[in-house]
DNA sequence: ATGAAAGCGCTAACAC
DNA sequence: GTGTTAGCGCTTTCAT
């Protein structure tokens, strides 16, 4: 609602001084950036799909990302939280650590979306896997070629994505009328050299407790439980099936290529993003509708199983690994 | 400078009030934020690797990273400079574009360093791989082989990281008195689907030009290489020597390792981000001193060659290859 | 050693 | 329609 003449002249103004508007006191005057806090635990390939999720769908709203890492370290991930804080970001989406329950104070009253994990913070809004589910449908496919004795490697406990997989394990074994059993289950950090270590643990065992089948659940434990195997010249999946965990173009590649649970990394950030933005405008028309603060809202993304070339039935059943399903 | 008395007061009163200082407030009085931009093109590991250098080097000089990702986009690229330069950064670290020339407006008066490519802007400073060097030692490494015919892969020479790996593929053909055969060179996009096709060409020549090894530059592409290689049947190295570009699990992990030319990217994003912060102090000194603008420094950071199995001799020369290098 | 005031660049509210 | 003003939270300067 402005004289032509007077925009025109405006207009002209700003080109000839080179005007640029200052986010900063935009910002500072509303009470409200056009940012978004994204804390991720680390910066690697899953991290980064995650991210650009995140960021794409953080695009459509006109939002930007302000990207911080904890490193899982609790020094790391109060300082992210306080700078965020001290940047008036709409928002927060966060890979949650062990740490984060003590960084409640600092959340406070600001719009959170856990991402990937869940913290434990009963209202919190989260976005994850279907981590259960997708453990139990590996394992499944495991019971099903025959196997019994299925070793598991998983993560700590102090992470939900681990307590969730250790879970969905259990429940596929109960589910086969299999009793669960400890000597199997090998708890690493998630990281390759602990699944290695893990898979040579589990596949030195005696042969008549040995097991016949191996459920990874990490990325890189996978790996390193692929390298294992190899090293003790096991045959995968002759000697021993193997079902990893997360999609990628190494897993495919793999000699034979790799059954696993496929996250739908990149639609879990975006999701993440999705989930704060609704949040956010919620809130806005709850304070001044005056209504009272909804239970977080949990979403959880399938991930499938797919299928390749490292899982057979169990060798002393039998039957040679002939007709495998195809990608 | 205060009395212990007051000290205590104010300090009692901060945790009372739960009192956080303002960045953005504190930003637009001293027209100046700990913050630092990051303006990627992408968001794959390589770049993610890129990004945790930085971010681990800012960490040391307490600046938090802003991160863009302009996808190669003029569009993206220019919404990322305008929405940093208006969150008033200290400095920006870029992987220019094809379109960055173009923003150089947007620039103006804020410290830049380009990383990885370079723009052609030529005071701008720079941290980049010596590409032109490690393509040398790349296709040397095959010259001295044996190999005459060596197909060259190569992104588009509208980037100067695609320019300076043709031109040490060139200097290391001449280094071993091999004309230089067009045909014998494809550029692709460094993606893997390009690399694909491009080897799919280069091996389905004729038998007596048909290259006997391939040199791939970037790690994409030799994927897709590798997979075209496959599935032609070709052996390697028996068949078709190949180098691939950056170095990876994958890599290492393929069949036959891959002899590659590996990137120090972490590296290289933690030389960007000291770079910078050098800059911007002598910046300030200079602002003081009142000295002229030094021109652009240009940092070369080299890519060491790694020889797996997955080089041998030609075929044609015969000699099976039975003394290869171990890793 | 402490308090007071001005102003960074912006927007919301109000008067013209 | 257009111009003016106050104030977001901080730091710097100046006065006490």
């Amino acid at each position: 609602m402005v004289a032509q003449e007077t925009r025109d002249r405006v207009l002209d103004a700003v080109r000839q001084t080179g005007y640029r508007p200052n986010a900063l006191a935009r910002s500072l005057r509303q009470q409200e950036s056009r940012n978004l806090g994204l804390v991720i635990t680390d910066l690697n390939p899953f991290h980064a799909t995650l991210a650009k999720g995140v960021q794409d769908a953080a695009e459509q709203y006109d939002l930007n990302v302000i990207l911080f890492t904890s490193d899982e370290s609790e020094r790391k991930e109060r300082r992210a939280l306080e700078t965020l804080r001290s940047h008036m970001p709409q928002g927060l989406i966060l890979i949650p650590t062990a740490h984060t329950r003590e960084h409640q104070a600092l959340l406070q009253g600001l719009p959170v979306v856990e991402l990937d994990r869940v913290s434990g913070i009963s209202e919190a809004h989260s976005v994850q896997v279907d981590n259960v589910g997708s453990a139990r449908s590996a394992v499944q496919h495991l019971t099903e070629l025959g196997h019994r004795r299925i070793g598991g490697i998983f993560g700590h406990q102090t992470v939900s994505t681990a307590t969730g997989r250790l879970q969905g394990y259990k429940d596929a074994l109960r589910g086969a009328a299999i009793p669960f059993d400890p000597a199997l289950v090998q708890f690493g950090d998630y990281r390759e050299a602990s699944g290695h270590e893990a898979a040579l643990h589990l596949l030195s065992l005696p042969a008549n407790v040995r097991p016949t089948a191996l459920f990874v659940s990490s990325h890189e434990m996978t790996v390193g439980a692929v390298l294992a195997v190899r090293e003790l010249g096991v045959r995968i999946p002759h000697d021993v099936s193997v079902v990893g965990f997360d999609d990628s173009r190494l897993m495919q590649i793999l000699e034979p290529p790799m059954t696993v649970i496929a996250q739908p990394t990149y639609d879990l950030g975006q999701a993440a993003c999705h989930t704060l933005v609704s949040l956010v405008r919620r809130r806005a028309e709850a304070s001044v509708a005056g209504t009272a603060t909804e239970p977080g809202k949990k979403v959880l993304l399938p991930a499938p199983l797919i299928v390749r070339h490292s899982t057979g039935p169990p060798c002393d059943v039998t039957t040679p690994p002939s007709l495998e399903l195809s990608t």
